[in-house]
DNA sequence: TTTAATACATAAGATTCAGATGTATTCAGT
DNA sequence: ACTGAATACATCTGAATCTTATGTATTAAA
């Protein structure tokens, strides 16, 4: 487990990575995943992502499926086309901002 | 410049590179020397820069030496013994999280 | 001489996340 | 048949961290 500030700010950017992979997930679904790829390191509370979820929908970036599994619900997130251009936004900012901190860390006494 | 959110987190792990490559630098001169590093990427402000270099100081991971340019006060920061421990862990935990990240974020559907 | 840069700092507000709590269903073990 | 763990949704309080705005004062440049 990393210390909780490095995950900040990184977590819709994973969200909308998941969904661009896996057309539709739910919330439950989505916190296992993110588990179980990066062996315990980074755990999604759920007080974090519905949060977070339901403000995507807001802004148009996902779109929800409620279906039933026998009398349990469950919500399916997917993206939006918006949502598809947003994915890889994120990503592309992510993927810059690790190499501007690669350098800034590696950096030698001028 | 990146969306905001990209940045937390990582404002204490630049700042104790920048002292363990520097020895000594004062608060101006980190916002300055993050700027020109990042070719303006990252602009660290002073309004989180002093904060947090306060409570490093509170938990002994850095010592201040005020000195007199002229009439104007310039507090040099530099690391201390715990410091140096400090500043390594904080690198190492971040190039660990980068990798679990990349890793995450260039997962090819199942 | 007045504007920009240097240099410190604080304070109010926004964002974002963790932890606690809550409801309800389903499955596995006993 | 019962109990606890897992599944699945969600909200809320509080903590942490950052942004924006503001403030003081000195010095260099236009």
């Amino acid at each position: 487990m990393y210390s909780s500030e490095l995950i900040k700010g990184t977590l819709k950017t994973i969200v909308l990575k998941l969904l661009a992979e896996n057309k539709r997930m739910y919330g439950y679904e989505i916190t296992q995943k993110v588990k179980d790829l990066t062996g315990n390191k980074i755990q999604i509370t759920e007080g974090a992502l519905y949060p977070t979820l339901h403000s995507l929908e807001a802004d148009g970036i996902l779109i929800t499926e409620t279906e039933y599994i026998g009398k349990r619900v469950r919500k399916y997130y997917s993206l939006s086309k918006e949502g598809h251009n947003k994915s890889k936004e994120k990503v592309n900012e992510f993927t810059d901002f690790m190499n501007t901190m690669k350098f800034l860390l590696e950096i030698k006494p001028a």
